[in-house]
DNA sequence: ACCTACGGGACGTCCCGTTTAT
DNA sequence: ATAAACGGGACGTCCCGTAGGT
């Protein structure tokens, strides 16, 4: 690898929690900078503006993020049994500085900077399609009800696990995630159909 | 109310959406002075900081939502008709501009501005209560199962329904807070008892 | 005087110099807040650019050079003395620092900003016409020879106290700008008519 | 000659001009780089600092217009004679672009660059002692007054076509080098001795 | 009480001269 | 010999907060 393409990823890999602690107008170049240990006019080479920045940082964060919720879930290949994996995943695992991306994101860029919230946009419809299409694996499979609309059941699980990481922050010893993990845990046994 | 304080009050109520919409560091005192319809140098005279305005913009903005919130609650006796129509006012009546000002605030001010932050907490505690306190009288009425532990019921009413908010935000059509409602709802139904 | 009206004249007062010397791009903004000890933003209040800055700067150096080469010519009645205090002056008194703000800013502005080198034609004319003025008067009363041509009197004068000046500068004791004064004296002697 | 000292004197021809007409500061590598037609990392394969760079420039420069000040004044034998041949050759042919390097050198390196300021000194130096040395000997040769001092006719000369040289870039049509030239030349006459 | 004007300071973008890798 | 990378700094702009002025 490139000296050039390390320092680029050294710089995103620095400025990502940065961005999703503070935001992207809480967060000066300055801040970036100094956290990758270079000086402000190096960073011109490789990202021409702080958007372009901000969106490399979203991107490298989603990925470190997506990475941990979809971790061991092709061990096993029952549908409810990959989504608990990836609740589990989420409640338990996901930490990345500053909370959830996706959600910092959304709410960071709801006035302003459509690129990034189109990224947001993208990362979340990804997440959606691929919860879906566990989903209807697993319908297919006998191993969810079929009457079950799948959409709802991705709605369920992403909403309440996004919410529950918020108020989590606020209050660290209220529980929300593990109450949030349980809650879904039971929902995705009540869909479940027993397996020969 | 005398003119000083009418003018205060037109200060808040228009810094309080755009604080809400852009937060903290992405909305500048110039962009109040201008909704406000007055200049700077009054604004100093009412607010001595902008977080003094910030936080009294929390105030009126988390005041206002509690009112949509528990509008009409009062109308029934039965602990889940009120819960019922709490979650019917956070999922077609709140609306207020950039979304849910407790969410907003906690993301925004994830780092820095702690009295900001310990106001939202203290919604946030004040929110809990409420819904708590509703759920045990529920329970001391024979209204609701004794078995259930109220801090859950709040927890996933909560988390669910600040979740769906936000996302709903990202795709307008995604109908996450209808979903978000109506699962809030059967669950509700799951852990009422029968009436006499 | 309004305390911004003194602000921006101690920045202009502090400005001219440094621009004389430096020339418009060896002089950073940074070099004249530093000069006029305030901070940068506060110059944006007064100057909106580098170039209007400047431009106030040369009018300013320009206006007192010209008041040190016009001193005491109206203590005398005759052209020919008139031009002699003048040239004295120039020789012996005109010293802003940096040398003479016309040239410099001449050489300085020969590519790029047509704005100040407007300003610095417009000086240069009003010089010269200053002293061609000077000469036709002479004339009319019979102090100067009829035959002469006006303008080759300025133009003597100016072109040989210019290039006096800046060779001066190379080397301060070659006493170009003596010889130029002495040389002045005598062609001015030479084109005078005696007096009754 | 070799290849590398091709490309150096290509670097030379083409920077000298525009270090000539923007100054030190307001001429970058870039600009040269751009002219000379090649990448930033081969110029300073050539020269290892703009200064150097800066240096060199003015060398050719002068040596250019030297080149032009002395041409055909060895075609005379008179001194009286060449030093009106070098006059016209002021007045009507010197034309590097940009006006004379040496006054253009002296004005930009008033402050800072201590090496490029003493080689224009140095060329001054030359310059006033090739005439000096041609005053002399005419009067050596009974061809110039005795009583003239050498210094003075060279500092009128130079003196008074640089000045000149300068101010007809400000205005084109003003004339004020063949005024100055004509002024010079019936000096000359002035201190010529008849000759037999 | 309102507002213009000023203060200090930081920020984002961009460019520059130079060096290091290739 | 090329090109990317780097440190540094410049310019202009904005911002927050304070005074002076009406």
């Amino acid at each position: 690898m490139s000296k050039g393409t390390e320092t680029r990823n050294r710089i995103i890999a620095k400025a990502a929690p940065l961005f999703n602690r503070k935001g992207f107008e809480g967060c000066s170049m300055q801040d970036i900078v100094e956290a990758a240990g270079l000086e402000k006019g190096s960073l011109y080479g490789h990202f021409p503006t702080k958007e372009a920045l901000a969106l490399a940082a979203f991107e490298y964060a989603w990925h470190e993020t997506c990475a941990v919720l979809t971790a061991r879930m092709d061990t096993v290949a029952n549908a409810v049994e990959k989504l608990k994996i990836h609740v589990d995943n989420a409640v338990s695992r996901a930490s990345f500085p500053g909370g959830c991306p996706l959600l910092n994101t959304i709410t960071d860029t709801d006035d302003g900077h459509p690129a990034i919230r189109r990224m947001a946009r993208d990362a979340f419809r990804e997440w959606r399609s691929l919860l879906e299409s566990i989903v209807k694996e697993g319908q297919a499979r006998k191993e969810i009800r079929a009457d079950i609309e799948p959409a709802d059941v991705v709605a369920l699980m992403i909403s309440l696990l996004e919410g529950a990481m918020v108020l989590d922050r606020l209050e660290k010893k209220s529980g929300f995630r593990e109450k949030a993990g349980r809650h879904v845990m039971s929902y995705l046994d009540s869909i479940a159909l027993p397996q020969a």
